[in-house]
Formats: structure tokens, sequence, C-alpha cells
DNA sequence: AACGCTAATGATAATCATTATCATTAAAAT
DNA sequence: ATTTTAATGATAATGATTATCATTAGCGTT
């Protein structure tokens, strides 16, 4: 139990610690909105909009600015400290990603619910694939479209 | 010789007819401007953005509208013929989707080259996680992002 | 602690792919 | 041929994202 805390602690502790590192070592500064955007990603639901994170900031931060918390983004996903999930025209949706969380979406076309899934196979299959081409893998994207197990049951589609 | 060609030409005769059967199944009516739409599909080159296409079709059909394009680009997804490609903020992308040529993508970061690739394991390793999930699967996306060979070279971006 | 440099912010405008609107045209059924 | 209405083409609207720019505030130096 107390390991499990500590651990995320930790984890939290270390984002932090990465994104200041990041900042520093591109002569970056680190601001009070820079600060609360991260930590509100930390602490947040997953898969967020720029505007859901948004209003969550207002709350305590009625000042900050809609391009302040965007350019931020996109700077945490540089740093690699969160994922860009783009679908179709949709919002981007952001999500914190620990170094040993990265997951697949299985994505619902009815309540738009994600599940996130893994395999080591697959993983290892694409690289594969890959080599085959003499192509350098930096990042992927698997999305699996349909239709998810509460939404197919009898037509009701509650989570 | 004869074969592979006579093969590629029913492939394109299927196409054309299984879009005239969407059609009418529908009680959508035939169109000089859809057929001329399906036809440059059949003939051009893979992974064109919707003004691309238009451009081209512009050419012999001075009067085509880009929202017509636009529109039935939309349509001929939703009737299973042609893949709309979706990268990041990019201009949406199409191509030719016949029966047996599903694949997925290798995309150049540098060059922005798409290099087709496939692995029936790694389609049948999705089905299993969905499975899992109790998920039905209506489609997928799988893009893997990195650099391709000719620009991981000598420095070097030409194809 | 005050100064100077300039990155960062916040308000707003611009961008641009896509979608909607609407008067007109033309499939296709009668 | 007439009628019905889907489809078209020109254009406007939309909306998420990005750019602009005057102002603010990190942060290293003095
Ligand atoms: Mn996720
Ligand atoms: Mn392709
Ligand atoms: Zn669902
Ligand atoms: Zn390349």
């Amino acid at each position: 139990m107390i390991m499990i805390i500590i651990s995320v602690m930790a984890d939290k502790e270390a984002i932090s610690k990465n994104f200041k590192k990041y900042l520093s070592s591109r002569g970056l500064r680190r601001t009070l909105q820079r600060d609360v955007i991260v930590r509100e990603i930390i602490k947040s639901a997953k898969h967020l909009t720029a505007d859901e994170i948004f209003e969550r900031l207002r709350k305590k931060n009625p000042n900050i600015g809609y391009a302040t918390v965007c350019r931020n983004l996109k700077l945490l996903y540089s740093a690699g400290i969160i994922d860009e999930i783009k679908i179709g025209n949709q919002k981007t949706r952001y999500e914190l990603k620990s170094e040993d969380s990265h997951h697949d979406h299985l994505i619902c076309v009815k309540c738009g619910k994600f599940i996130e899934v893994f395999s080591e196979k697959i993983e290892e299959l694409q690289k594969e694939m890959a080599r085959k081409e003499r192509f350098i893998v930096l990042r992927h994207k698997l999305e699996i479209y349909g239709i998810c197990k509460y939404c197919g049951e009898k037509g009701g589609e509650r989570s």
C-alpha cells in the first residue's frame, strides 16, 4: 500500500523534475503558469482537451490565457512528458506519459470511451516490420475503432 | 502478364460497380461528377489530398466544384471504397481501398513519404486484444512515425 | 535591491481545412 | 414531357489552432 503511494509520488515528482530540467537545458523559463499546467496534467483525468484543461485551471487561476495553455501543452509534448491524441477532426486530447506506461487505444465510436491496451508482441512486430524497411521508429499510433462492451450489449451506451 | 492486366482491370471495374450498387441501394444518384471522381481515384497516385484530386479533375472538368469533390470523397469513404488518412493537422489524404489491400503506414517525418506495410500477425493480435475487452472492431489505424532509409542514410532526404 | 534583457503571457486576430448554406441544375421516376 | 428532389457549385460559416504584439515577469548581472 504505502509502496504504491510512494512510487506514484516519486513518479509525479520525477515528471516535474524532468520538466524543469528540460526548461533549463533549453534556456526556457520556469513560470507560475507552467507549474500549474503540469500539476493539473498530473492530477487530472486522462484524455482531456486543451479547453477542458483550461477550464479546470481557470477555477483557481482566473487570469491564465487559453493560448498559454495550448502553447505549454505543445511544449510538454515536445519534452516527452505528455502524449497527444488526435482522432479525426476532434479536438486534440492530452494524457500524461510516464516512462513505463505506453499504451494504445480502443476507441468506441458510439460513446467515445477510450480503453487502454498494450501488447508487447505488437510492439515487437512493429519494430521488426520497420527494421525490414531500414526505417528508424520514433513513435507510433495504434487506434482501434469499434463498439465497446457496454454499447454492444443491449443497445445501451452507458458506461 | 496479361493475367495481371486483366485482374487489375477487373478490380477497377469491380470498384465502379460496387459504387454504383452503393448509390442505387441508397437512392442516391449517379452523376457525371461522381463518375469522374472515382475514375480519377482509380488511376491516380495514392495518398492524395482533396485539393490535389480537385486540381487534377479541373484539367478536364473546369466546372467541377471543390465542395463536390470533398462531399464525394466522404461518400466514397462511407461506401468503403477509399481510405482516409489523417495525420496530425495535415490535410486529409485518400487512397483506393481494394478488397485485399489493407495496409498500415510507416511515415517519414523528414520527407513525408508513406511506406506501406502489413503484418498478418499484428492484425491477429489486435483482434485478440479487442476480444479480451469484448470490443467489436470496425477498423483500425496504425501509423509508425520515424525516419526512412533515404533520410537516415547520409543526412540526405531524397527518395 | 535595482537593472536590463528577453522569454512568456494574455487578448485578440489570422489561418485554413472542412462543413453548411442556398439558389440552380439535372438525375430519374412517372 | 413533367415532376420531384438529390446533387452541384459558389460562397459563407465554422472552429480548432497558430500568429501577433503590447505588456509582464523570470533571471542573470551589477
Ligand atoms: Mn490513454
Ligand atoms: Mn497507403
Ligand atoms: Zn461505448
Ligand atoms: Zn524520408
